[in-house]
DNA sequence: AAACAATTTAAACAAACGTTTAATTTAAAC
DNA sequence: GTTTAAATTAAACGTTTGTTTAAATTGTTT
């Protein structure tokens, strides 16, 4: 099922690069066909249809998702280091999957368009529960703080960084970041910093 | 230039409705004149066309959503107080506007359309300054933290927000939430209480 | 070399798209 | 009541959309 041959994941990469820059339905089949060097006949002949090309990049993708955060888990660090180390594994999955993920949330929160999202919700559950027993193991050990909503730490970490990715255009002029790099580079040290300086504040803060 | 009747009112917020929902390429002028019971030359007769109904759109939206924060700035209220009131007043107005911000963020992190987004730029920018001058309130008065990434703020504040309403189907399963009302309940309490929380942490949490 | 299946192509398909036209109805002014 | 402008309509415009066809090419097997 997610055996793509070569030809099939150049199309799929193509598709992801021009869905994630104009969405689904700002992108025509034969914008990706022209993007992707291949005739238009090639998408319906190895997808069947431009949404089953949604839902095969999705499977494609999402498959590989997966956090190595099980190592995590197990090494011997502190409650406030695990913390450290999530936040920038979170950021780093992110900026590996930048395009899925803007195609995922377009998708999603409009609704409209069925796509099997059971396997992304399996994730983020899956490494809910990963924080959640690093915070209940800093709450033991009495470093966290226990009235704190563990299920929406996750979104502020991502809600964060996607919204700062979003407002792109306003950072760029208030921060003087003038290329690429520059916003990377600012993503990487200065918004890193505050998200982990955020979370950590939330967990350690005692009234 | 801001001044329309009421008939093009009704086509402004049934195609914000619209947009919002299915995004701008996702909705046709058709479903727009079919939705706003008018015919379809209408849209061109009153706007031009489709991207100048999205740009009068955004102007008619923007324009009437300044925050009314100055009075804020006067009250007589402890720093904490005032960040407080502050992050009440973005979940208002954001509740209030969701389906503009659904538009306009998808439309500027696109990138692809040029949509006047000045008017927008310099209002975040005013919001920022006064958040600036609440903190620096703070600072002075020995409350608040002098280490803090005042500009990143409200990236957290709204980022956390919008990431919860993008993921509502994640979280009406893990959270059983049933019906947009009970969401809209979460918002208002679970939701704002953590943000409060965080962003309050941040500020005066001492190493 | 012949036969076969897999791949790739150009061309055509109907449907939907945004926009324009020209005719008609409604409203206002005189 | 006639005239003039504004509002509204159905129909058509030329493109672009996603998809299919049938022929041509390539690769593999015998």
């Amino acid at each position: 099922m997610t055996d793509f041959n070569d030809k099939q994941i150049e199309i799929l990469q193509t598709a992801e690069k021009l869905f994630a820059e104009h969405g689904y339905d700002g992108t025509s089949v034969r914008d990706i066909a022209k993007s992707a060097n291949i005739n238009i006949a090639m998408i319906s002949y190895y997808f069947g249809s431009k949404e089953k090309l949604l839902e095969a990049l999705i499977i494609y993708r999402i498959s590989s998702m997966r956090l190595q955060m099980e190592n995590l888990y197990r090494e011997d660090l502190t409650p406030l280091e695990k913390i450290d180390r999530l936040i920038e594994l979170y950021i780093k999955r992110i900026n590996a999957n930048k395009g899925m993920y803007q195609i995922i949330h377009f998708e999603i929160s409009s609704g409209k368009r069925i796509i099997n999202c059971d396997a992304f919700n399996e994730m983020k559950k899956h490494n809910l529960d990963i924080l959640k027993s690093i915070i209940l193991e800093g709450q033991e050990k009495g470093v966290f703080r226990k009235d704190v909503n563990t299920i929406l730490i996750p979104t502020t970490i991502m809600g964060t960084y996607f919204h700062f990715q979003m407002n792109k255009p306003f950072f760029k002029e208030i921060l003087n970041l003038n290329s690429q790099e520059d916003i990377d580079n600012y993503v990487t040290s200065e918004l890193t910093l505050h998200i982990k300086q955020t979370i950590k504040a939330l967990l350690t803060y005692d009234k």
